[in-house]
DNA sequence: CAAACTACCTGACTGC
DNA sequence: TGCAGTCAGGTAGTTT
């Protein structure tokens, strides 16, 4: 499940293999393998030297030696995974981008999208960042992050702290898994109503929020399966590092309660119903 | 504008 | 064995 740590884990990846090379050709296999708001079809991208990999928050984008830039969000279950051209592909291959080598098989890459939640955009930008993404706020570890701007606009809302802190729109990077993490972390319970935290309270759960996606981009991402793996297809080792989600019933690891779960439109929060009231 | 819904999607898993 | 139901969840769009 790619969040902020994960995406980035596929970010450096990528620009170790991919930043200086050409894309000699690119194809798409599945009708929602392309956002419908892309300026113009992946073949467009023939011939493009790729200068650098960019990412805020969950997405990442391709810039180019051109005005335009390719914008690529994994959704719930994407890869893009760097492989030779005549490595076996998966049923679930939705876009291919073959890279200049001096060598007769070439290097591609791929993009892998089960679930078809991920897309992949043509877009300009506006001051360095893409379309897609101009209403998606910073994410923690940019350089103009402001913590107490941050700090002050989820302290004036009326919606409980989780679903604060996974609002893109407010701070970006943070999904299911980090925003558990996080909140156990600063001893927060998921369901409080934002204005009735202390600016002390929220400022702990976004440095708890850093601090835990730092520890996971370090790891290599979390996996639980064959879901998602870094370029190389190799998985993170994160999920062992994981306090509360994922560990119903298990003795909580600060307090020795049990890890509760309950749900939460459509998924689940975990919590420890001691530490975190 | 803010908050809370739902739709989108596939495959693994559960229960009858 | 088969089949319906549930779960996983990020984002976009709609409704309140």
């Amino acid at each position: 499940m790619p969040e902020l740590p994960e995406v980035e884990t596929v970010r450096s990846g990528l620009a170790r293999y991919v930043i200086g090379k050409q894309i000699i050709s690119a194809q798409s296999f599945h009708p929602r393998a392309v956002k419908s708001t892309s300026i113009a079809p992946l073949s467009t991208l023939n011939g493009v030297k790729i200068h650098d990999i960019k990412r805020r928050g969950k997405f990442l984008w391709f810039e180019f030696n051109r005005e335009f830039v390719l914008v690529a969000h994994l959704g719930m279950s994407g890869q893009l995974l760097v492989q030779r051209s005549n490595f076996g592909d998966s049923p679930h291959l939705r876009a291919r981008f073959e890279l200049s080598s001096q060598k007769v098989t070439k290097n591609e890459i791929k993009f892998i999208d089960q679930r078809t939640f991920g897309w992949l955009s043509i877009e300009t930008s506006n001051d360095g960042v893409p379309t897609s993404l101009s209403k998606i706020a910073l994410d923690p570890f940019e350089a103009n992050f402001d913590l107490k701007a941050v700090i002050i606009n989820i302290k004036r809302r009326k919606c409980a702290i989780k679903r604060a802190i996974l609002n893109q729109n407010i701070i970006s990077g943070i999904g299911n898994i980090y925003a558990d993490e996080a909140l156990w972390r600063s001893k927060i319970h998921p369901e409080i109503i934002c204005e009735d935290l202390t600016e002390l309270e929220i400022k702990n759960l976004i440095n708890a929020a850093k601090s835990v996606m730092r520890s996971a981009i370090k790891a290599g991402g979390t996996s639980f399966d064959e879901q998602y793996k870094n370029v190389n297809g190799k998985s993170g080792y994160f999920s062992r590092s994981l306090k509360v989600y994922g560990r119903e019933g298990d003795k909580c690891s600060r307090c020795g309660a049990g890890i509760r779960r309950i749900a939460f439109t459509n998924r689940s929060s975990h919590f420890c119903p001691r530490c975190q009231r």
